[in-house]
RNA sequence: GGCGCAGUAGCCAAGUGGCCUAAGGCGACGGAUUGCAAAUCCGUUAUUCCCCGGUUCGAAUCCGGGCUGCGCCUCCA
């Protein structure tokens, strides 16, 4: 490094590579005596003092946005290792940051960075307020008001975690709208099985990986291949997005079982047992990445008694309609209720419908 | 100015020396299915990986030089 490049090197450091430990406290702020006068432990202390005191001297793996690398973990290591004359840590994660389009920087950090603000839209506007000072509780409020924190979460994995990410409202609609088809899946494996996705018993380590034996062979040698593929990538540095390709393509190994089968008007014992199989597979590899493990709650009155009431009348006049042949009628209601932000599915055992 | 990260189809994105005539998703288009749709399934959608050189039998992947975007080199954490 080139001390006092950008900023003139301060004449109270004996080497410019010094750095502070402890510092002065300002007016109002948590102090303590020590022989330098009332103040408090530097920014890197903290978290030298956290780690050692929680994890131990030596820690495995430290992570951390690639905009601390400098000066913070490498104050932090120089520091805890002087003091404990051990190997601090033995890997060093470092994510690649979350940025916006147009008023770009670190999303959520403490910087302020004045963009020339034109025009706004709603990018900008959560941008904006993700970039304020209020951090992680407008993060929740600006993104988690739009959208599940899973879709967020499988947002963040859908790239490597070292790679810079984009934020976008678009972005994240376009991960919710790619997330729609598993939740459908998810649905479809109720109605066939009569049991809950979510209700499976998925292993948790390697060695007790879902049996797949009672697979066809063809079922069988796919999916043994695409776990193999996931745990590869993920084996990789992490790489959820190679692992998240992955799942994508075990959903149209089961669709097509599902489909081909015909299961949704017929499913034997066994073709049930087997959907389970792959289902099972399915939970297992997603529960790895932390989605997947619990159902994602409606957020509108889907339970609400009145609602279910109107609907059921709806449709039921809708359904007398379509066996009349009267599909004016039966398409009028279902066009109508897209508007209201209702889906129709005419399926073979019945309609289904959901709120949007 | 120094150091670091990134640049792959309309969009998002994996792949970092031969399995790449480059996963997967969204979108688009065709087919099966459907009364028509929706959902689902099948197929098509990058001879090419920011540009220019080089190394190599072989490069999206390595090296050199550009261009573009971002981060750090301040305060705060």
């Amino acid at each position: 490094m080139m001390a006092g490049t950008r900023v003139e090197a301060n004449d109270s450091k004996n080497n410019p590579a010094d750095f502070a430990l402890w510092k002065g406290s300002k007016e109002g702020e948590p102090a303590w005596e020590s022989p330098w006068g009332p103040g408090r432990p530097g920014w890197h202390i903290e978290c030298s003092v956290m780690s050692c005191k929680l994890l131990g001297e030596s820690i495995d793996i430290h992570g951390g946005g690639l905009d601390l690398m400098f000066p913070h973990h490498e104050n932090e290591l120089a520091q805890s290792e002087s003091s404990s004359d051990k190997q601090f840590v033995r890997y060093w994660m470092h994510n690649g940051l979350m940025q916006s389009g147009k008023n770009t920087g670190k999303v959520g950090g403490g910087h302020d960075k004045d963009g020339d603000k034109t025009e706004t839209t709603q990018d900008d506007q959560i941008t904006n307020k993700l970039a304020g000072s209020a951090g992680a509780e407008s993060v929740k409020t600006a993104v988690f008001a739009h959208h599940h924190p899973e879709v967020v979460r499988f947002f963040l994995l859908s790239t490597h975690y070292r790679s810079p990410i984009d934020f976008s409202m678009e972005n994240i609609s376009n991960t919710e709208k790619s997330m729609e088809g598993f939740y459908r899946m998810f649905e479809t494996f109720e109605r066939v099985t009569g049991t809950n996705f979510y209700a499976l018993e998925s292993p948790t380590t390697r060695e007790q990986t879902t049996d797949l034996s009672s697979l066809s062979d063809e079922s069988k040698t796919s999916l043994a291949d695409l776990r193999d593929r996931f745990l590869e990538a993920m084996d990789d540095d992490f790489n959820s997005g190679g692992g998240i390709g992955m799942l994508f393509e075990m959903r149209r190994v089961i669709n097509g079982f599902i489909s081909q089968n015909k299961l949704e008007e017929s499913c034997s014992d066994e073709q049930k047992s087997q959907l389970a199989t792959m289902s099972t597979l399915f939970k297992e590899l997603s529960n790895l990445i932390g989605v997947f493990r619990k159902p994602v709650e409606k957020s509108s009155g889907a339970d609400d008694e009145f609602v279910d009431g109107l609907m059921q009348l709806i449709l039921d006049i809708r359904l007398q309609a379509r066996e009349e042949k009267n599909w004016g009628v039966a398409d009028k209601i279902r066009d109508a209720l897209k508007e209201l932000k209702v889906e129709i599915e005419d399926g073979k055992d019945g309609v289904r419908w959901s709120r949007g």
